[in-house]
Order: C-alpha cells, then structure tokens, then sequence
DNA sequence: TCGACACCTGTCGCCTACCTACACATGGAA
DNA sequence: TTCCATGTGTAGGTAGGCGACAGGTGTCGA
C-alpha cells in the first residue's frame, strides 16, 4: 500500500461523515475541505474518494443529489442520513478509543 | 481484513518498536505487554506478530537472540537497535502529527 | 473563438498490512 | 498422561488504500 502520510488508513470513513455531518456537499469538496481542516496533513485522491464515496451511499448511510454549484456547474452533493450519523457517532467512538489506547502505549 | 477494533491498522510497527524499547523482550512477551499497557484495546495475533517482528529484523530495526525466559524456555528475545531507535522517533512522531490532524478534523 | 485551466466525477489494477486458521514443540500441573 | 499455558511459525485470503488514467463542463484571457 506504501502509505504516504495523507492517512491513517481505515479513517477514511469517518473523516467524510464528519465533514459531509455539516452540510451537503460534493466530492471534490470534501478532499478541499479535509486538506483545510487537517491544515494540510491529511489528504485523500480521488482513486479513494469516489469509492468510499459510493460505498457509503451503497450502505445507506449518505445520500445524493445532483444539484448546482455556487459557479453554476452540476456536482452531486451528498448529505447524511439517520443510520449514517449513527455510524459517525459510532466510528468517531471507536477512534477516540483507539487513540487513547496508542497514547498509553506509547507514553509508558 | 475485518478490522475487529483491536488495532490501528499501519500502527503495529511503532507499537511493537515502542515496547520492545523499554528492554529485550520475545514475541510473546510483546502481545502480552500491548494488551496490558492499552488496558485491553489493542491487540495482536500471531499471524501478524511474526511476520511483522521479522520485518523488523529483516529491516535492521530489531536484533534477536535466542535466550532462557525466566520459567526455563528458550525463546527469541528482540532488542532495538540504534537505527531502530531512530525509527521508533520517526514513526511516534508521525503518529502525533495525523491524531492531531484527526482531532482537528472531528473537532471541527 | 479557441485553448488552457480549474472544477468535478469516475474506473482499473496493484500492493500491503492485517486477519483467520492451522501446525508444532515444550514444561508444569492435574 | 493428558491438558493447558507458553512460545514460534506459515499459508491463504481480503480490505482499503494508492497511482494512473479517462472524460465532461464552465470561465477567462489572448
């Protein structure tokens, strides 16, 4: 897989039901705005985008809508559904585990 | 892969590099301490225990030496070396840059 | 008006890191 | 003498990323 420091893999997930948890929006919107909040660290491409995209539209945990952007062009904006803030709660649940258990090890 | 919540997946490497730096200690050793310091959150089986303890070595990151543990067996007892060391730092620092990122993210 | 560019969606094949399941050996206790 | 905890190891499978590529549409400057 060769990680290149964009990811902690399987964070994918969460890390877009939390950005798309504020409201509709597309894809490339959601690399933008992962880039900005992460302030640069984090980074997903699109070959990892748009099927994690598709897959949690697949599990019903986002939906879409092709609608206009602010320029005036089609985009599908996506918006979270009730399993899908559920799910969020949940992985966000799971992270916060997880991290605490990596500081402990790690700062022993 | 079916994450099962009892790891980072790509976090095993700096886990396993961190114990191993508080003193010489064997594979099983390892999985025991992991589980103990993360209060029972993270753990590792054998299946990926070796095989990433032999990375390891393979790397020159880890020496090994076969020694009597304190109940009489013998058993391969691992020890960091000095690029080891320097890889340890290397991987927590990574660490601490994409949990902060995380935290920015979902904190947002 | 036409070419460059930013925006936006998408697919495909590959690789790696982990998982499950299994195999095997030894010392001590029941 | 069998069972359990300890201890090391391999084989095969798969998820979740990655890189590379493909393609369509507005906008703006030359």
């Amino acid at each position: 897989m060769e990680f290149k420091d964009t990811l902690v893999p399987g964070t994918l997930d969460v890390l877009m039901l939390r950005i798309i948890s504020q409201g509709p929006i597309h894809g490339w919107g959601i690399a933008q705005r992962l880039k900005l909040l992460s302030r640069e660290v984090l980074q997903v491409n699109q070959g990892s985008l748009y099927p994690a995209l598709h897959k949690l539209e697949a599990g019903g945990w986002i939906s879409a809508e092709w609608k206009a952007t602010e320029e005036g062009r089609q985009a599908k904006f996506y918006a979270l559904t009730g399993t899908g803030k559920q799910r969020l709660a949940e992985e966000q649940a799971r992270w916060t585990r997880l991290a605490a258990a990596m500081e402990w090890v790690l700062n022993s």
